[in-house]
DNA sequence: AGGGGGTACATGACACATCATGTACTTTCG
DNA sequence: CGAAAGTACATGATGTGTCATGTACCCCCT
């Protein structure tokens, strides 16, 4: 076994862009989805996957690969977003053990509220900055890393 | 104004792709990192900070700068740390108000036995399978991407 | 039929982040 | 000099994520 191997100093810098960055990016979204809309990141994604289907409504389950989040924190989550009115459980009656979550017409009206602004912030702080290529090359840095995460290491 | 202007489908790919890698690979870090040496990524955030000035020690309000941090989440995060005795505060005798946060003889053997597998991990998921370009066009986003994200908007 | 093992989800405990506020000190400026 | 304003930090309340565990149900196999 040859490594440990550390980063060079282009990836160093790269690596502690990408930490500024997302950490960064991440505190902005945030904030801004939070006082035009009085959602989270979180509420965010959950509401997309939801408005995204017809009807509104996904298994738990679903809604977790989807999301890529344990079934326990989105277990929490559903039920504060229950709280607010923005979701319901269903149960499910082809498999018993099952819930539906199921968007409400306020968790609907959040979402439609709260995406321009979102997508317009996106936009204006990540990609108008970005040539095409950029962006191309972004996507392909990330696929690429993903299928790292994934099944084998 | 002309806008909102929303993504095109290629900046939707991008910025999804962006989100996801972020997510997992966070996940990832921290899995491994508290696994390894009982430490988080925040944990390990700031015992780098520390371990990179002499004597290993930096005002409070220094290590909130160089990581961005709010004041009170690392105050917060300190306390926590300085009872699992990875840290202690010291107060300041030059201005009464503020107060040193040093590392200890338990910190710096945290930080430097955690760091080599944290490293690997990083090299292996992140830059083993970027080009030399890639990284250099990741650090170009970054950059690109924090400058919008400081000053002006 | 009737286990055994896996799946779908909830829950409680605890680490963590954020917001609002409080305390003590410093600086500034009239 | 003295009061107002600002700075450095702590703390409590609350929302959020993770881990461990629990409960109910499905499925498959003998």
């Amino acid at each position: 076994m040859p490594e440990p191997e550390w980063l060079t100093d282009d990836e160093q810098r790269a690596w502690r862009g990408l930490l500024q960055m997302t950490a960064r990016l991440g505190n902005r979204l945030n904030r801004d989805l939070q006082q035009t809309s009085s959602l989270s990141m979180a509420d965010y994604d959950v509401l997309v996957q939801l408005s995204e289907t017809p009807g509104g409504r996904l298994r738990v389950f679903e809604v977790a690969e989807h999301l890529q989040w344990e079934q326990s924190r989105l277990s929490h989550h559903l039920a504060r977003m229950q709280r607010r009115g923005l979701v319901v459980r269903e149960e499910c009656t082809t498999d018993r053990r099952g819930a539906y979550a199921v968007l409400t017409d306020a968790g609907r009206e959040a979402i439609e509220k709260a995406a321009p602004a979102h997508a317009a912030t996106v936009r204006r702080t990540v990609f108008a900055g970005l040539s095409p290529d950029q962006v191309a090359a972004l996507e392909a840095i990330t696929t690429e890393v993903l299928s790292r995460l994934d099944p084998p290491f």
